[in-house]
DNA sequence: AGTGCGGCCTGTCCGC
DNA sequence: TGCGGACAGGCCGCAC
């Protein structure tokens, strides 16, 4: 489910709620996501406040004066905002009860998600410490990207989804940013120029800035903390629409797996 | 070092 | 109506 524009879209649902919120309970009703989630954290977490809740990536962090919570969605993950006292349904694996009486609720029905506990620095925890730039901070930029890619092989849509290269680009957005730029997604990234990486670094950024101001994309299941569903979906130029028409030149949009992902491109507008 | 892929899960949809 | 298979927004960890 969610790339870079779904989690920033909860984290800024969610922050209001959680921050200097104090932890009045917390459930696990099953551990078992991508690793399992620490028995302790009961524990851990009663009677804390809540300092702050930042993202890094897809990662959100909920920050408490011992440690940080890391919070990943996966494919299927999404957090709502409830009353405590809402009945649990299917796939809601993890409450976190907040002083109040609402509570923050993990729903994860492929368990490909992931709640950590590290009471260290997060920056320096394994599972962020290589994680490349923000795509919408400073770091990032054509001449970044082109120092990278010049000496890569890998077909173009495999070095942008790279969490090592840049973080929050998935299967939806690399498709959408790379037709933004006319760059064909199995282009070896050795051979684009670097003014085509200018135009790759910006069309990433604004795909993702206008998916953020939609409120993410729901392709089927995606929901904000609110319930309600992300718009970006009608904005799609070309994923999910092999078949269709291309909107810039009316060619006929087509598919293909690359580095086991489909792909989305118009093969006339990228090469 | 860089690259490609298997595997982790459940739900849904499609063809038979 | 049932069943098998393919596929789905991510990404770790391994083999080469």
């Amino acid at each position: 489910m969610p790339e870079l524009p779904e989690v920033e879209t909860t984290r800024r649902g969610i922050a209001p709620h959680l921050t200097d919120a104090r932890i009045n309970g917390v459930i696990i009703r099953e551990p078992r996501l991508r690793w399992p989630i620490p028995h302790e954290l009961p524990t851990l977490l009663k009677g804390r406040k809540i300092l702050s809740v930042s993202r890094r990536g897809k990662y959100l962090l909920i920050g408490f004066h011992h440690g940080t919570l890391l919070i990943h969605l996966g494919m299927s993950g999404s957090l709502r905002i409830l009353n405590a006292d809402t009945p649990p349904q299917k796939h809601d694996h993890f409450d976190l009860r907040l002083s109040g009486g609402q509570c923050l609720r993990l729903r994860d029905p492929r368990r490909f998600g992931a709640v950590v506990w590290t009471g260290e620095k997060p920056e320096q925890h394994p599972l962020l410490a290589s994680l490349g730039p923000e795509p919408l901070s400073e770091s990032f930029s054509g001449a970044y990207l082109h120092g990278l890619g010049k000496s890569r092989r890998t077909a173009i849509k495999n070095l942008i989804m790279d969490s090592r290269v840049v973080v929050g680009v998935g299967n939806i957005y690399a498709s959408e940013a790379l037709f933004r730029a006319g760059i064909h997604p199995m282009r070896a990234s050795y051979r684009i120029s670097a003014t085509r990486y200018e135009m790759l670094a910006s069309a990433i950024q604004s795909v993702l800035c206008a998916a953020i101001e939609q409120g993410g994309t729901t392709l089927r299941d995606f929901q904000r903390e609110d319930g309600n569903p992300g718009y970006f979906a009608q904005s799609l130029q070309v994923y999910g629409r092999s078949g269709e028409h291309c909107p810039q030149c009316g060619d006929t949009i087509r598919s293909l797996v690359i580095g086991q992902r489909n792909s989305f491109y118009c093969p006339q507008c990228q090469r």
